[in-house]
DNA sequence: TGTACATCAGTGAACGCGCGTTCACTGATGTAC
DNA sequence: TGTACATCAGTGAACGCGCGTTCACTGATGTAC
């Protein structure tokens, strides 16, 4: 990414532009969604021929699922940033109970301030290249939070399998239904209101949520 | 609907073009989800020049408003009728969970067998029209199945504020986790076993699933 | 019951747009000697 | 160190496509008398 800001434009040959032109599939996806990522534009936005295009990539199927790559390369990103910059906490129960919360809130918080990003993540286009390795980052910290939430004894065995399912559904759900479902016009304050609702009850879904372990969620 | 596929086509005039294009666009939707609904393509269908459309819709925006509350309205459907044919049940709380539980499976399956339509329903096209009546159908019945959750006791009052949005979330998160997620390529079978284990997780944050509770919802 | 005519609901042709993609090409680069 | 030349990475023009939308029009309908 550095090398791509870097060397801009120094002539006839462009010298990264394969990057220059995921970069630009980036930026047009986070402007308009993955309908908005098109060969024309990515290398209009790099000022260069379309053509030119085709020296990098396939074609638009390629550049797309590049962006998407990219995509959920920063939701991934932005989730596991968040994690390390929490302070620790006392239990281990309170600790693993408030990371999950916090990568949920921040999924959310993603889908929120990127949509076309977030949207591109999971754009279905045509057949799937190959196993995303963005999606699997993601629901890497997924099974690792709830691993961590058996060991500490809040999730109980019996209920571990496909958990990642449940709670990645329950906040993939909230951030589609705010940006296209029936939440979509509702105040910033009742969406966080309803963020905040909805973890605790899904938290309570995964195991007893006393009010002590509520109370050391709260913010 | 009973009218217009018995006025099919009987000259020049058509009879109930506007009904017929909304037809088409349902079906364009169904088949391609809401970016195949086109004014052509609809018109086409019906067997009419695109010109004759803009007699009945102002143009491509209603038509697919139309497709979309069409959408809606069959989602409703579906869920209103999986609910009508459950058998009673015994205890209150059984049935209500039984109910939600219900609701919430119908939900997914018509994601997963009409994933054009349903797709279409969450379609946010530039800006919203009028507030969607199929969206505050589903909504509506969602609001009805938690008061009687509350009212039987399983539901605490002081978690339902804003539960229709955590019981919503999860089964429209799961829903597109496998349309276009991280479970969109896995088996029939462990995509039956998803929602089975989301659901019991969800209905579990939602107040306390005894053993004898869940064994009422097994199938 | 018959007819003139206004109105309605279609047709057919055309516009401009942005798209994906391909063609023959040319300017720039770097390597062998 | 200098030069011929293969290779690489771009250009520019064009193709065909489907789209939304508008124009002037015409065929069909139904109503007033």
């Amino acid at each position: 990414m550095g090398a791509g800001l870097r060397m801009v434009k120094r002539g006839y040959h462009h010298g990264d532009l394969r990057n220059a032109l995921g970069e630009a599939a980036v930026q047009l996806a986070s402007e308009g969604g993955p309908d908005s990522v098109t060969v024309r534009a990515a290398a209009r936005l790099v000022g260069v021929t379309p053509t030119a295009a085709y020296r990098h990539y396939t074609g638009h199927e390629e550049l797309v699922a590049e962006a998407k790559d990219q995509c959920l390369a920063k939701l991934g990103a932005a989730i596991a940033e968040e994690l390390v910059a929490l302070p620790p906490t006392g239990s281990r129960v309170q600790a693993a109970l408030r990371n999950l919360a916090a990568a949920g809130r921040a999924y959310v918080k993603f889908a929120l301030a990127e949509p076309g990003q977030f949207r591109t993540c999971f754009f279905q286009g045509g057949a799937v290249l190959d196993k995303d390795p963005g999606e699997n980052a993601v629901f890497g910290m997924l099974v690792g939070l709830l691993d961590e939430l058996v060991a500490a004894g809040f999730l109980k065995p019996d209920r571990r399998p496909m958990a990642e399912v449940a709670a990645w559904s329950a906040v993939h759900g909230l951030a589609l239904l705010m940006l296209d479902g029936p939440l979509r016009d509702v105040s910033d304050e009742i969406k966080q209101e309803a963020i905040r609702r909805t973890m605790l009850i899904s938290l309570s879904g995964l195991g007893d949520l006393t009010p002590e372990l509520r109370a050391g969620l709260c913010n």
